[in-house]
DNA sequence: AATGAATGAGATTTCATTCAT
DNA sequence: TATGAATGAAATCTCATTCAT
């Protein structure tokens, strides 16, 4: 191993070890003796790939882009097994890391800058959630009797709470499995009759 | 004022400045100095009102008793309008201290026990409302395409994903309000048709 | 029990749950709290018989006016006799308070200043054993072959051993026997054979 | 000098110091502050090298290992003159440390578990003795009119004055000669006449 | 005279970060 | 580049003392 790889195989010790402990005791609890220790390096070493502590935390951060999403209201219908398929993808996707997404959660509501961003990001997605729904209920796909916004706020809401019951472990089922199941009877519940 | 009262109104303080300084910064990032300078009071104060910082938090994850929802599968059907009835209530009920949701929230998934304690709580909501699944199955008031276990799972992702929805203020409406618009989706996705 | 009484009786109560106490855990580590809790009053009620803490120790450590030894090389030898009788009433006195006469040894040792002034007393009480000792060896009761200056010294250490000895519970004896038998063994060693 | 002899260094000049100030001012009235001032460094090294203040007490407080007075039972008479040489000997050895005895005695009467302790340490000493001197009465040397428990009990009393004695600076001669001329007083009261 | 809530100086302890080796 | 001893700011917590009731 030249010294280029072994490099990187620190740098991942560490941040390996960081996203352990903090998804184990929360950031702040964590104490980067913890993290030196378990990556089974000098503290000092830690300070050579990171700036600050809050660093690694950034590093971690770096969530999910949801590219894909925003972009479905520009295809053609009918979006639910679209969006079906887009789900299981991502969830099986984010799974993989299950730390990371717990380390995600509880940055997002860490604080209220943190929650007011992370509220933007969803959001986001909201609205361009809106269009796909708006089209659904045109082309028939959905029913009328509920709006589009209040489809893409409890589309939101299955989402959150999904990965919440996930990361928890309440449901035994993969992240992605988990999703399809949700949003299969979501829309069940929002199909035109 | 007499003097009893003074004492609870400045342990009152005390317990309220503490509640919005966790939300707004998380509870280890709060300081018991930050906590005592809002309150208006000394802080040696703080000490004679709770034993260390970790009492405050405990005093104030004293969250929701769910005992009706526990009953519910005692009574008979039609379930989907009582359940429907409930959350609103319960909803409207806790939206009355959104800072006590947040934080209990943030208290869930601070570590790795708290996650587990959590967990249990919403295993045994699950435990008891999959029999309500199963009796709306057996009077044909419920899809049987979909097992009475898995509906329980969702309910309680709806409930979670609401919450977290609502806390972070991503949605407009109150929080009862909210819950009822999703699980009135919910339960129109597993009625029997 | 008219007015004048019950003041005193207070603030003898606060003395003995002082004394106590500091015995007990030293004086450091007794808080004001806890002696008022053991007396039975309040917090500031200790502070309307005592100006501080320290003060309290203060009226403590009023120890044993050893006049008498002072006294007694003005009086006809032999010596022996006398100074035994005089040792076995002086600890049959003290033994009435144990705890007095730790706080008493703790206070000495408790740092330099107050060495300092137990080594004066000591010294005191010794330069008074001096010409003692020297009439005893003038008049033949006492050996000549150990300076009186030493038997002085000698003396003053069995006094403190016995001491020593007979706080810590090593000896089960009375504070007085004790000091009686050592002081007997000790003039058996200096007389004149 | 190396980092490990540094290292060493360091953890000495604390201990030292600590000592010192516990010596002068008592373990409780001494803060960590002043330790680290008087050793020359910062308030955070202590804790690199003590896992509390109470730690530094317990690594002063290992005293005097007194086997060889446990053994003198073993070997045969007479006893004084190996016991007047034993004494000298432990004496001459400890005077090289006089804070250490100071903070020594200052620990066994600091509460009552410490006393206990010690007690139990003196104790074991003297059922040591014991036999000694019920050997010396068995073989003439000491007189039989006082108890060999008794004996063992002066003994113990002796030493515990003349510690006290010289730690306080009252006789100035050194702690051996000191142990040395007072057991030999103590010697020639119980030698058989 | 008695109370005990309030005070705040000051203690112990933690830990992210620096830097000489 | 890796190390870990040293740092010191800042945290939690204690407790003698005050004072309004």
């Amino acid at each position: 191993m030249n010294r280029e790889e072994k490099k990187l195989e620190t740098k991942n010790r560490i941040l390996e070890a960081a996203m352990c402990l903090f998804a184990e005791q929360g950031f702040e609890s964590t104490t980067v003796a913890q993290i030196t220790e378990a990556a089974g390096v000098a503290k000092g070493t830690f300070f050579n790939y990171f700036k600050t502590k809050e660093d690694v935390r950034g590093k971690l951060n770096k969530l999910v882009a949801i590219d894909e999403i925003v972009n479905l209201k520009d295809k053609p219908g009918p979006y639910a097994p679209r969006f079906l398929a887009l789900v299981k993808t991502l969830g099986d996707a984010m799974a993989e890391n299950h730390g990371m997404l717990l380390l995600s959660i509880q940055g997002m509501l860490a604080n209220n800058q943190n929650m007011e961003e992370s509220k933007e990001g969803f959001c986001l997605i909201m609205d361009n959630l809106i269009p796909v729904f708006e089209k659904g209920q045109q082309t028939g796909e959905f029913t009328t009797t509920i709006p589009a916004t209040t489809m893409a706020c409890i589309a939101t809401q299955i989402y959150l709470g999904t990965m919440l019951n996930w990361v928890m472990g309440i449901s035994k089922e993969g992240f992605g499995d988990q999703l399809l199941i949700s949003f299969q009877v979501f829309f069940e519940g929002i199909l035109k009759k």
